[in-house]
RNA sequence: GGGAUCGUAGCUCAGUUUGGUUAGAGCGCCGGCCUGUCACGUCGGAGGUCGCGGGUUCGAGCCCCGUCGGUCCCGCCA
């Protein structure tokens, strides 16, 4: 039961359960037998009652309560569990710290918003079971307790009791599995899994997620596009959301180019454009440093923002530091006339030619970075985002879909000093590019794909190498020796020497797309039982030490951690 | 690994700027009254290691150092 209201010689109670909630009346003359026993209950009891559903009086409907109408007057009572009085209310409308609902979870749950959240997700997946079945596509189970693999994020490693001093990892992703069922034969495989990764949490990152994985054999880009792009709209109406009319392509190169970004919200405008012609031409040293060392310089007009304060644009340049920009350069058209701190040093003409290049007319103020190509991106891309926040720029109910493909197959690693793999290493390079794999690996682009919806990466795949020949030039150009590459992969790639078909595919980040789709701001919203931006469970208060003699059986012996 | 921010009653917060008597509010909780409530009303009451540890001071919720925890971001997440 949810609430109570005693009127003396007469109480309601609210009762809920998962469908909704319903009156219930407690009247001291019609059953006096156990009106006595209503005075004691209290919220969160569990009870069973006997009654006449009765309309209610004309005057007595609720026009707020779908079982406004009617109510039921109680004969008989049993409780079947009291309740202590929760850390919380366990309403809809009671504010709680985070902190609360993740340490008594099972309550959280229980407020109908955060219930429907969860039967919520349960549809989407039957939808996508559904979907997908029906396209001919199998549900493939495979191992959680498997192997650790390079490349990626960090493994969580499960200690072998059997084999003493050896570790299965939990698997990042189903990749090599999937790709085996493909060799299998299965043609058409599908999974809702949950995927490890061993890395810092955020807002819409978890330890363990969910995945929708998908493989096929005999694909091309646009198949396996295009089916995407049928289930995504299968979840949308699923989810009651208006969806998007058409879903755009970008390249990997135009995605930059135009946002800064390769997972760009499309919603609002504030494109990109490169200035370095003009800005070499001034006499700037913000722009002539930034060009002389092969950087670029870029920028985008914000519209009806010249009137900005000296503090306004001050906090720019706090946007674009933690994206290593060193500070953002701002011209004005006010009033007829130019503004801006750098005015000065550019100059009117060059200024005016600037503000021309982004678009910028009378009242708008025109941003610049000058810097490397991808740090000005980066920056620019804040700074879009920014000001779509700051000036509500995006259209309430609006939802945009595209693909960004033809990513760089590898990108470099200075820390490592080698090439890694931008998408993994089992990604099919465009096949006029395979000769670059050697000569410029730089050069080389990928055969994948990330689908993004307003700004979010809720998809990605690609065409996977079906040929030991061209995943052993992969593996080179990722610095792998011979022998490492057979010693992590060589099941992959004994399992190529009996005949693969051409195959790819493409994983869904279900936990993140159900977040969108239902309008939450974090994925634990629709996570059952979640973790901390820590990595710690509020509730169960894993993760927590173990028993020496568990640590025995497993020849594991604690040592103290390193300091850095 | 780094940055920002928060932690005061069961819950949500004010109080911290400028250290000073007995730390407040709303909701909830407990008790009384109430026959049409549905955020019921009304009268009364209880309830605090100010996250934790140390320091400065005649005196610390407030200042300093450390630490634990929540959230957001950078790095990281093929």
């Amino acid at each position: 039961m949810r609430r109570r209201r005693d009127l003396g010689s007469l109480v309601f109670v609210d009762l809920r359960d998962r469908e909704g909630i319903v009156q219930l009346v407690f009247s001291e003359d019609r059953h006096p037998e156990v009106f006595a026993a209503a005075k004691d209950l209290r919220p969160e009891f569990v009870i069973a009652v006997k009654g006449v559903v009765e309309n209610r009086m004309p005057k007595d409907v609720n026009p707020h309560m779908a079982t406004g109408a009617v109510e039921v007057e109680v004969s008989e009572l049993e409780v079947l569990a009291q309740a202590e009085t929760p850390p919380f209310a366990v309403e809809d409308e009671s504010l709680v710290s985070e902190e609360m609902r993740l340490q008594y979870r099972y309550l959280d749950l229980r407020r109908p918003f955060q219930n429907a959240r969860i039967v919520a997700r349960h549809r989407l997946a039957q939808r996508t079971r559904n979907f997908l079945s029906g396209e001919g596509f199998i549900e493939i189970e495979t191992p959680f307790l498997t192997k650790s693999t390079p490349e990626g994020a960090r493994d969580f490693l499960v200690p072998s009791r059997l084999r003493p001093g050896t570790f299965y990892a939990l698997p990042q992703s189903p990749q090599l599995f999937k790709q085996l069922c493909m060799v299998a034969g299965f043609d058409r495989y599908f999974q809702i899994v949950k995927c490890f990764r061993d890395e810092d949490l955020r807002a819409d990152r978890q330890l363990e997620f969910t995945q929708i994985d998908i493989e096929l054999s005999f694909p091309t880009e646009d198949l396996i596009m295009s089916l995407a792009e049928r289930l995504t709209l299968e979840l949308f109406a699923e989810a009651g959301v208006t969806a998007p009319e058409e879903v755009p392509r970008l390249t990997f190169a135009q995605a930059m180019d135009r946002y800064g970004c390769d997972k760009p919200d499309t919603r609002f405008g504030l494109e990109l454009k490169t200035v370095s012609g003009i800005a070499a031409a001034t006499g700037f040293g913000v722009f002539r440093g930034a060009l002389e060392a092969g950087g670029c310089v870029r920028g985008l007009c914000v519209p009806g923002q010249a009137g900005m304060s000296r503090k306004q644009i001050e906090d720019l340049n706090a946007v674009v530091k933690p994206f290593g920009g060193k500070g953002v350069v701002s011209l004005m058209r006010k009033g007829g006339a130019l503004a801006g701190a750098a005015l000065k040093h550019i100059g009117e003409g060059p200024a005016e030619a600037l503000l021309d290049a982004v678009g910028a007319g009378e009242g708008d103020v025109g941003l610049f970075v000058a810097d490397a190509y991808d740090t000005a991106c980066a920056c620019l891309s804040a700074l879009r985002l920014h000001f779509s926040k700051a000036l509500n720029l995006v259209e309430a109910g609006r939802h945009d879909l595209l693909w960004v493909h033809r990513f760089p197959m590898f990108e470099w690693s200075p820390e490592e000093g080698r090439w890694s793999a931008k998408h993994h290493p089992f990604t099919m390079p465009a096949q006029e590019h395979w000769d670059l794999l050697e000569s410029d690996p730089g050069k080389v682009e990928a055969q994948a794909y990330d689908l993004v919806l307003d700004g979010n990466e809720i998809g990605g795949g690609s065409l996977r190498i079906h040929r030991a020949d061209i995943q052993k030039r992969v593996f080179r150009a990722l610095g792998f020796s011979e022998a490492s590459a057979q010693e992590k992969f060589g099941f992959l790639l004994d399992a190529f020497r009996y005949g693969t078909p051409p195959h790819g595919g493409i994983a869904f980040g279900f936990d993140r797309l159900t977040m969108l789709l239902l309008g939450c701001d974090s994925i634990r919203d629709v996570i059952p039982f979640p973790k901390t931006t820590s990595g710690l469970c509020l509730m169960t208060g894993s993760p927590g030490t173990v028993d020496e003699k568990q640590l025995e059986e497993l020849a594991i012996s604690l040592r103290e951690k390193r300091p850095e």
